[in-house]
Order: structure tokens, then sequence, then C-alpha cells
DNA sequence: TCCGTTGAGTTTCTTTTCTGAACTGACTTT
DNA sequence: AAAGTCAGTTCAGAAAAGAAACTCAACGGA
């Protein structure tokens, strides 16, 4: 299999891997979370080579996870937002945050902590189901064949 | 910096695409998820070439993601299994799914549907604050310095 | 006993991708 | 006019991935 086909595969994780699912690529989506717009930012920040990040910015263009807007004119400079597709992917990175902080923390040391403004309090991300709301654990979860969302079954 | 580094990086994304932000290895766990444990049955589902799969298990082996179990004697033959921190990566690939499911489904058609055994209903996965229940918007979240979780600030 | 098969990898060689460092181009500032 | 800023591009060498064949230990049958 090569990574112009994993798109094409009947699987929502290798679709979805065919987009996010390089260490730079997830590292970029870091700081565009963090507010982080600009290419020298982004390069300075992450310490990637000049190439590689334009190559990824720009696979991220294609895919509709980030758009590249003019922020001035004389000369046109452009900087990298999320679109809504990029935000959607929050989850997944809250996700990756909250096991590198219960498994990869040294010592307890979180790096960072996040702190919900609905509610004002400090927080761990925890997946829910949709229909009764409890947490959910591997185990407790089943795969059928697929369809549309809705669909009786 | 190298791959060898990230590891080091005062970052939980940097830690954890460390051990999982590689495209073979995400598809690796995704067979993990849906109960693949064998070297070939791997290799014949993925279309990944041996060596790298080899590598790809003996990393994840040495992170503690899988633990490789004989099941057998003469000749001794492994499978590779999740460890309790494997399935606490659940949360990871359901996020994942989902938005693969909402943005890179073909017309609506989702490959896989998910049950919670708990319920009984399909359910699409949402990620709540462990504070106050509610739905999780990049927006409403704000990050602020490290330190242990539960600390006063 | 020899023969073919299975499972789990290795080896080898070629192709692709990444790194590091320098270079380009359009402007602005001093 | 020279130097600086930002956003890239170019190019040579190094590292990683892909394809295909090979290894090894043991089993199952004729």
């Amino acid at each position: 299999m090569r990574w112009r086909e994993l798109g094409e595969e009947e699987c929502s994780v290798a679709r979805t891997v065919s987009v996010i699912g390089d260490r730079w690529t997830l590292l970029v989506l870091r700081e565009c979370f963090l507010r982080t717009r600009r290419f020298e930012a982004f390069q300075e920040r992450l310490g990637i080579t000049r190439p590689v990040l334009a190559d990824r910015l720009q696979k991220l263009v294609e895919a509709g996870v980030l758009e590249r807007i003019p922020y001035q004119e004389r000369p046109v400079r452009h900087e990298y937002r999320l679109t809504q597709r990029g935000l959607d992917l929050h989850p997944v990175m809250m996700a990756i945050v909250h096991w590198g902080d219960v498994h990869m923390a040294k010592d307890g040391h979180r790096p960072v902590l996040h702190r919900h403004r609905a509610c004002g309090h400090q927080f761990d991300p925890v997946m829910v189901c949709s229909e009764c709301a409890a947490p959910l654990q591997a185990r407790d979860v089943t795969v059928e064949p697929g369809g549309r969302r809705g669909d009786a079954r």
C-alpha cells in the first residue's frame, strides 16, 4: 500500500491517517491550536526544516484543514489558520495530549493544563457516548458493518 | 530535531507523537483494537511490509503499548496484545475514526458503526469536560503553564 | 525420512523522503 | 545603498521505506 492509496481505503482511520498521520503534521497542528499562524513562527517553534514545513502546510491546506489567508499586501504575506474542519480535530489533539499527560509525563508533571472557559475549571478531556453520556471504555464498544448514521439496525 | 529527541520534549503531544505519530503505527493500532494479534494477520490485513511491521511492533512493545505474549510452545510463537496503556489510546482512535467519518466519508457512508454495549445504542464519541460534562469546543479551552493535576491555581 | 507448509521474522537492494545549509525574491527599515 | 524580514525554493547527502527473496524452527503427512 502506498500513501497515495491510503485516502482511498474503506476505513476512516486510514483516511484520517492519510491527512494527519505524520509526526510533523501532528506537531504543526499542535501549534495551530496554540494560535501559531506564520511560516517563520512554525519553523522556529518546532525546529522543523523549511522544506518539510512548506510541504506539510501545503498538504494541510489541500486537505481543507488549514486555509492560507493574506494578512498584508506589499509584499503579500500569508498565514495559516484552522478551518472548521481543522477545528474539528480538537478532540484528536485533546485525546493525544491527555494520553501523553497520563502515560508519558515525567513524575506527574504536566507540561500544560487546560481550563474550560465555560465552567472555569481545570479539566481533563473525557470521551463519552453520545447516547447515554457514560464514559467510553474500549471493551464496551463493538464495531458493526457500516451504513449511514442513524440507519436502524 | 530528530525523532529520538521527540520523546524528551517538554510537551505531551510531542511525547505521544514519538510513540504513535507514524502512519503505520496508527494503522497497526487500529488492528489491535479490532482484535488482530498475530504478525501474519497484521501483515495480511494491512499490506504493510514485513520489516516495517517488525519494527513498529517492537517499538510499540518497548513503549509499553503492546505486550508480546507466547501463545504456544514448540515452536514458541508470540502474539501482540494491547496493555492497559495501549487500551488507554482508545479515545485517540475513536476521535480519529470520528473525524474520518464526518470529514472523509464518501457521501455519508461510514465504513463502520460503533455500538455501546453499556446502553445498547449506536453512538458517536463526544469529548466532554471532566468537571462540567459539557461537550468541549476548541474555542472554550485555554492552556496554562503546567504543574501537577489538581494543584490549586 | 523426505517434502511441503506455517509463523515470525531478516537480508538485500532500490526508491522515496528528510535534513542541513544555502539561496531567492519582494519588499521595508535604517 | 545596505541590511533586515518573511516565506519560501534548491540541492546534495543521509535516513527510512518498499519489494522480494531468504532464514529458521517446528509440524503434518506419505
